[in-house]
DNA sequence: CGCCGTAACTGGAACGGTTCCAATAAACGA
DNA sequence: TCGTTTATTGGAACCGTTCCAGTTACGGCG
């Protein structure tokens, strides 16, 4: 995705193309994993481009608002973000290492939004998260 | 519960029925609502029992490990702890106040803990919370 | 093309929940 | 009762995050 591009979705979205953005949305357009608010600046700090800690945070917090980036946060973990959006995936978490993978929905949307008894709450959202060991730390168990 | 009741299922649990313990044990019992940790050293406290934080948070700790509570960490919050165990509830959370009411699995099990391609993890969990807008803030906002 | 208002960014300091640590105290088997 | 093991205490540190006041720069408007 070229700068133009970014700067292009970013405005579409209603926000303001600034330097901080841009090289947060590349940076997490470059790599599709999770990373944390600290690697994504250090990742935009070696594309070149220097910000704040609270940029970073700003930054993050704005995309995710216009849904142009998935906030991840795990219990007892930092937030992370993805570029990846609008496709209702859900995650499954190494309990050993941490190592976050996705997962799509098994079950369409529905069932998984569908409590039973609401409580009268209005609706927003259902989270799903799946909590095993990865691969490579059952090898390592052994 | 009597405190001897509370005694010996600590040690039926293979813990040391110390002070401490039985007295977060029974405040979570008197109560069923989901307490975090500072909330729990003040019933604690309240009922003339006083304990350090770290002693609060080394028995509710100690109290999930065996079994005795489940310990609720969802995102952005403060780790919380609750008697009911072992019937694979979820929660509703409301996003506005953060108030948390249990919701019995609506699939059974199976369902929930079947993620469809498990990419090689060996799955011990899966957590599903529910967010939404709780009905006092409903009315609030209106 | 340049000005202005507003939104965004900076740097630094504070915050709160949690964890670490060494020393002390208490539970419970022998 | 004694001794060992385990739990508790109090204090300090940690880390991700948020708050704040001041500065910068985006982008609409003339």
């Amino acid at each position: 995705m070229t700068v133009d591009e970014l700067q292009q979705s970013l405005r579409d979205a209603g926000l303001r193309a600034t330097g901080p953005r841009v090289a947060v949305l590349q940076a997490l357009h470059t790599e599709h994993d999770h990373p944390r608010v600290e690697q994504i600046r250090e990742r935009v700090g070696r594309s070149g481009v220097s910000i704040s800690a609270q940029a970073t945070y700003d930054a993050c917090e704005a995309l995710h608002n216009a849904g142009l980036a998935r906030k991840l946060h795990v219990a007892g973990a930092p937030v992370r973000y993805e570029a990846r959006t609008g496709d209702n995936h859900h995650h499954l978490i190494c309990r050993s290492c941490g190592s976050t993978v996705d997962v799509d929905c098994a079950h369409g949307s529905a069932p998984c939004l569908d409590p039973g008894d609401k409580h009268g709450f209005a609706l927003e959202e259902a989270e799903v998260t799946y909590w095993g060991i990865c691969p490579d730390c059952q090898k390592q168990s052994q």
